[in-house]
RNA sequence: GGUGCCUUCGUCUAGGGGUUAGGACACGGCCCUCUCACGGCCGGUGCACGGGUUCGAAUCCCGUAGGCACUGCCA
């Protein structure tokens, strides 16, 4: 039987970095079993769902590149794929129940009668566990369907993962006491539940689960922070699973070959944005200068910033993606390159421009400069070098005010790649200006 | 309260009877250096506690404490 695993949100607020990963522990299992992923949407609470909250799942499944095989907006065998279209489905199998005599009236709504005896949770990461589910003071019977005719979580998550054929059931840890009940319902359904493997939660920093007010329990936080996918599903998967030979950046490709729920821990992982945030950096740095290209412009485009040519911009962007960390950061450190109307941060003039002798050493390497022939890299780095070598200094006293007057900032990419950048007779004429600040 | 799970540096983790307890992020120092970053080097902090078992325990057993989840006519 080929696998097939099963992503469940309900569209109740936004995408959830620990939804995030359980959608991903699915994907990686499925893929490597050459099985597949199934998107189904647990809508049964009208009140809470709504279609904003739907598009946000979407949306963030696609960026981080979690692409399911079946299910909703695809389609499939198994469908509808929203629970609020299989009503029917639902009818059929509480028929059932009714037949077995498993479930009874109280005050409107339905329960369904446990057996009232130990069950066993056979899970891939958990282990064996015993429930002993007969006292029903501790394990009261669930209530499967309310007042009203709709359904409760239990009773469809159960009738859909059968229906769709589930084989495994990832999930959040949060659900291990609930599959005792889950079992119950498989059982009197005379079915077969599938396999479960239940995965550690992710916390805050005070060892509470995420939530709204943490910084980056959303998904959308990383989009609109700079963040690129790969960063980002490289760090979730890190979180309660590890390859082993202690390796942490890995790409795509990497983590679909050495996942295994083997490696995955039982301990809950509080949620480390500073880790995030490093390997970011490193991914940005590895990536293909194109793919940088690609994310970094809607940025660019956001901040208004419009370059004279696509080739500028290509080299602005090669000089910058060494050492940027974000994204989101792309605009100010390229943005002194296309206009010449770019801000000045007062400290860094304060630090760089205002010393005493730092429109001296600007002056003397505004001058060394403007009888360079070969405007480049290497030639000015040389030409500088030699005019602080000539004043009997480091090179330091002429970067920096250099630095400031041309980029207005004293943090950014390398100075040399910077005025090979801007040319000649833009750099010259920004040195002046400098001289010139208020 | 009940049930279940968990407990290795601040954080993520490796290690599952004999290791100077390893790596990464963060932090501090140094080197490189044009700032930042990258890279390199060094540093500190850790097996929750108490009992066993054993020649030997982070590792196995028991207990205690703490944490988390569930205990909904939420999912």
């Amino acid at each position: 039987m080929s696998v097939r695993t099963r992503f469940a949100p309900s569209p109740t607020g936004y995408l959830h970095v620990g939804g995030a990963r359980t959608a991903l522990f699915n994907l990686l299992f499925a893929r490597q079993h050459g099985g597949k992923l199934i998107l189904r949407i647990e809508d049964t609470d009208e009140k809470r769902n709504t279609p904003e909250a739907l598009e946000a799942i979407t949306d963030g499944l696609d960026w981080l590149g979690i692409d399911w095989d079946e299910g909703y907006g695809k389609g499939g065998n198994f469908g509808p794929y929203r629970q609020s279209e299989r009503n029917a489905i639902y009818e059929k199998h509480f028929a059932v129940l009714q037949a077995g005599g498993h479930t009874y009236e109280d005050a409107g709504a339905i329960r369904f009668r446990s057996p009232r005896k130990t069950v066993t949770v056979d899970d891939l990461v958990c282990g064996k566990i015993d429930f002993d589910m007969s006292n029903p003071v501790t394990h009261p019977d669930m209530t499967i369907r309310r007042p009203d005719g709709s359904w409760i979580f239990h009773f469809v998550n159960v009738v859909d993962d059968l229906e769709m054929k589930m084989t495994h059931v990832i999930r959040g840890e949060d659900h291990l006491s609930n599959t005792p009940k889950h079992i119950e319902l498989y059982q009197a359904l005379g079915a077969e539940p599938p396999k479960f493997a239940h995965i550690p939660l992710i916390l805050n920093h005070e060892g509470k689960k995420l939530s709204k007010r943490d910084g980056g329990s959303s998904l959308s936080y990383f989009l609109e922070n700079g963040y690129v996918p790969e960063a980002v599903l490289n760090y979730l998967c890190l979180l309660g699973w590890s390859p082993g030979e202690n390796r942490e950046l890995l790409t795509i490709a990497e983590i679909q070959e050495l996942f295994s729920l083997d490696g995955i821990n039982r301990r809950n992982a509080i949620f480390d944005l500073d880790k995030c945030f490093w390997l970011n950096g490193q991914h940005l740095q590895t990536m293909a200068l194109e793919r940088f290209v690609a994310l970094s412009r809607p940025f660019i485009v956001k901040a208004g910033i419009v370059a004279t040519t696509d080739e500028d911009l290509l080299k602005a962007l090669t000089i910058v993606k060494p050492k940027v960390k974000h994204l989101s950061d792309v605009p100010a450190w390229i943005g002194f390159l296309f206009t010449e109307d770019y801000p000045f941060d007062p400290e860094a003039v304060e630090k760089s421009l205002r010393k005493p002798e730092a429109l001296d050493h600007l002056r003397a390497l505004g001058a060394a400069l403007a009888t360079l022939t070969e405007w480049t890299h290497p030639a000015i780095e040389a030409r500088l070098k030699e005019t602080a070598a000539a004043a009997g200094l480091k090179a330091g006293p002429f970067v920096h005010p250099a630095r400031v007057a041309v980029s207005g900032k004293a943090v950014g990419p390398g100075l040399y790649e910077m005025l090979e950048l801007l040319g000649k007779d833009r750099v010259l004429a920004r040195f002046q200006k400098a001289e010139q600040l208020p």
